[in-house]
DNA sequence: GTGGTCTAGACCACC
DNA sequence: GTGGTCTAGACCACT
């Protein structure tokens, strides 16, 4: 579930909907809008804190961090691209081919 | 640590070294030459049965099931490698390039 | 913050700059000077009362209390030197030696 | 409470109480016998697995690593120190000198 | 049974 | 009001 926040926001500073700077709702505030605990709220503000995407102010507030909009999702690929890297090395590891992995993502992409 | 068991009877399955209809240890056999719990290489079995590369014969114990070895390696493939479309695309759907995917697997082959 | 507020209005007292039973900048003035909430102010202010070195009459303002800019300093480091013994006295009780504090201590020194 | 808890085993470790690659109450055990949430003993034996004077096999317990108490305790004490010097420092620098500090050290030992 | 972790409420320091 | 964190219960994967 804090996942889900997480890329929300994610989505919503790399979109330029939340511009740099810019106030996000408080820990309790987004917690009664989508009613969960302010807990779950803080863990993904924490983790984007940690991403350098977001920083937080005690006693002041959250806000966004976006020097550069296509930087964070640079950033952000580079992370996903090294645990796919690992993924798909497990798997030639097993005896699969390269040409079968590319195989697949073509089918994923023709399919659309 | 039963995913390691589970491989290695794939492995031996597949490469020849346990042949159709041959007997395996049993559970408790094998439990005791890993030194580990007899649960575990159960679990071990009963996955690998529901994968259907062996069956049980209930008192008589459990036997290789491989009518043809390449058949085996095809099915745990395509099992494989539904999990993996599965995982780019949900890559796919975060903004990320088949090209970058594709690179990703070009990168780790040239490396070896 | 308020800890800032407080050292300064501290050194400036016990450097002679601010005199005995001058008047402080109200509140508020030091609030918007400062571009922080009164609140900050307020609770400075009232820890330094509490501390004995300002005093304030109601309705007229705050102003400084030093008989002896000597006792003031002298003061301060009495309640500072209460606390280091607290904390020093806690990591004796860890199997810390004397030595070794007052080793660390005169690692600093000669550092500068 | 878990710092109380985390001293606790590490005063154990360290007096040679618990023996290396002793295995410790589980989490739940330890929980149940202070009266406290299960969460609570956790955090603790994570703090002490990240300070690596203990270490967690999951599914099997949490087990002591002490393969020198001496250096146990050294690592502990550099941190403290470390702690100790940071505090001492932010003294010097409001204008207490080291003398005082020392001799706050001493009054201490003497009065014991 | 074990450890691992997500969600939750309550309380704290601070502005 | 804000964020920060300690304690708690429930559920999960694994052995």
């Amino acid at each position: 579930m804090y996942e889900q926040i997480k890329e929300n926001i994610r989505q919503a500073v790399m979109s330029g909907e939340l511009k740099n700077n810019e106030l996000l709702p408080s820990v309790r505030q987004l917690a009664a809008q989508l009613s969960v605990s302010a807990i779950t709220v803080k863990r993904a503000y924490s983790d984007l804190e940690h991403e350098g995407i977001i920083y937080t102010s005690p006693g002041k507030g959250t806000f966004v961090r976006a020097p550069d909009k296509s930087a964070v999702m640079e950033q952000y690929k580079q992370r996903r691209l090294a645990e796919f890297s690992q993924y798909a090395d497990k798997m030639l590891s097993e005896g699969i081919t390269p040409e079968e992995l590319i195989g697949a993502i073509k089918n994923i992409t023709e399919g659309k």
